[in-house]
This record gives C-alpha cells, structure tokens and sequence, in this order.
DNA sequence: GTCTATACGAAGATAGAC
DNA sequence: GTCTATCTTCGTATAGAC
C-alpha cells in the first residue's frame, strides 16, 4: 500500500492523490486504514516517500564505474521510471518536497532525502578521483538537472531533456578527468 | 487574478489550488468567476500558466553579457522568487508541467514554455560564441539543473543547492570558453 | 457583471458492529 | 482487523435575482 502510495504521489502530486485512489489501487481493505496510518494521510504519505527514497538509495548503491558511467546509471534510472509509466510520473520524493504547504512533515523527509543522495554520489565521485571539497556540488548538479529533466520530460512528452542532460554531464565529466 | 492564480499554483500545487482561495488571494468578486472564466478551473490554470511562462520569459530576455554572465542572470531570477517567498515557492510552470493527470491542457502550455525558454537561452549562447549545435543542449542543461535545484532548495529550505548548480555551471562554462 | 443560494460530488476522518 | 455507515468540510459548478 505504501508502495502504491509513492506510485501515485509520482503520477498525480500529493495534494491529489486521495486515500480512496491508494486504496483501490493498491486493492488493500477499506477499513483499516486508519488501524495501520493512525494519523491519517500525512502519515502514509511521509512513509510513502520514505519508501521511494530509500528504493531509489538503493539503486544509486548499486551505479559505479567512472563519473561517466555514475552519470549514465543515475540517468537510466529515472528515465526507466519514466518511460516505463509513458511520461505520466514524475519523482515523487520531488513533488513531496515541494508540497510543503500541504505535507510538511514529507516535505522534511524529501529533504533529507535529497541530502543523502547528494552525499552518496559524492563518495562515489571522490572515490573516482574527483575533489572532495567539490564532488558534493558537483553530485548536487547531478540531482538536480535530472530531477529537473524529468519534470520538463514529462511536460514535452519527450525524452530529449533527459538524455540532453546526461549528455551534456558526461561532456563535463570529461573536462574533469582530462585535466588531472 | 490570473496572477493570483500562478502565485498559488507555484506556493500549494495545481491540484490544492483551490477556485475559491484564488478569488481570496485576489479580491476579486465571487459571482463572476464563470463569466470570466467558462471552461472553470482548467482555463484559470492554463492562463495562470500562461501568464507566468510569459513574465519570466520577459525577465529571461534581459538577461545578457557572457555566458557566465546569463548562468548568473537566470539563476537570479529564480533565487529572487524562491527567497522572496521564503523558500513557500516553486516554479508554477514546472509544477503544472508534472501535473498532466490533474490539468493536461496546462501541461501542454508548460512544455511549450519550457522550449521557448530553452530556444531564447541558446539563442544568447551563440549569440556568446557557443556551437549553435550545443548551445540547446547547454540551455536545456541550465533550465533543467535550476528547476531542479529550486525544488532542492524548498525541500532543504535552503538556497545551497540553487547556489551549487550556479557556481557549477559557471566553471561549465569557463571551460568551454576557454577551450575556444 | 456581480450577487446569493444551492446542487452535487469527493475526500478526510470517526463510530460502532462483526 | 475489517466492514459499513455516517459526519463534516471543501470544491466545482449552476441557477436565477439584481
């Protein structure tokens, strides 16, 4: 149900996806919901994105290789997801961070989300050489054009910012290693 | 109104924009809405959206000097908004552009919007000397890493992660200028 | 054009039976 | 734990008077 929660939250944004639309989607029991979320939508939303959040950790652990191989499996992450529900989803740690008017509590948790990603791909970068007082404003630039491209992917009903993004990160991450 | 509108879409989201909130946000009388607006909502929105894409597209054409120069222009545009609303602020057309399961029609200004500004910005890239070829990739690079970075900064309440992607693109930027 | 009143539905939440 | 029923609030939209 959690899982089907984030799946929604991505599809329709947090203010529009009711505890109804979950329920049915997800095919769990009516009426116990309020049993297992005793605080009602906030609460199955901010486990919602936590959930995406650690699945997608999880998936950033397993990218490695070059800055221009980290580049390529962090963009066919979120192009798989994007592609796989034809544009109609965007990152739903993302709409949860800027719904903060509606779900303060999950927007505190897509925030730090955002910072442990952040941190992760940095590690990964420093271990490839780069700069440590630099690798975590370079990881930053990582998540947020792709976050970005996603959303402007999703508008255009194309895939080109993505992959323009990522084409364009890696043509940066050669200027990198060239010149140590 | 219509800039009520896109105020509250960027603050609360498309789908918790309320009809009602934006005629108290506005001052406008309640018992004309459908006169003005006969399609309801969906118009109100794709005006609003329309309405925004416009007035940052105006802010985007004064934008000018070197490439450094426009990286530092737009992203001040952006951080302007984002600060002045104390970080209750996201872009109106990035969150109608991912809210096509709630709006369509407005997702569709979104997208048409977002290559009108990606074709001005390159526009100015070659105008600095930038490959006419991988100046729309460059433009598409700094719309997607600032929309990004300015759903970073809500979710962190922090303006770091817009600050980030700026400095970044601004060595981008050094280097293919120099390499020139 | 603008008002008031109202119909209609959706959504969050609660109560009590089983 | 799960069900059904219900309360309440809110939001879109319409109708008709002024």
């Amino acid at each position: 149900m959690v899982l089907g929660a984030a799946e929604l939250i991505g599809r329709n944004g947090v203010a529009a996806t009711s505890f109804g639309a979950v329920l049915e989607h997800s095919g769990a029991p009516r009426g116990s919901i309020y049993h297992h979320f005793p605080e009602g939508k906030s609460q199955l939303v901010v486990e919602a994105v936590e959930f995406a959040g650690d699945a997608l950790y999880q998936r950033l652990e397993s990218v490695s290789g070059s800055m221009v191989d980290i580049i390529a499996g962090i963009g066919d992450i979120w192009r798989i997801l994007l592609v796989a529900n034809d544009y109609e989803w965007s990152c739903p740690v993302l709409a949860a961070g800027t719904a903060r008017t509606v779900e303060p509590a999950a927007a505190d948790v897509a925030g730090a989300t955002f910072v442990r990603w952040r941190d992760l791909i940095a590690r990964r970068l420093t271990d490839e050489g780069i700069d440590a007082v630099r690798a975590p404003a370079l990881a930053n630039l990582m998540i947020a054009s792709i976050e970005g491209a996603v959303g402007m992917c999703r508008s255009t009903r194309s895939i080109e910012p993505l992959d323009q993004v990522v084409a364009e990160l890696q043509l940066l991450a050669g200027t990198l290693t060239s010149s140590t």
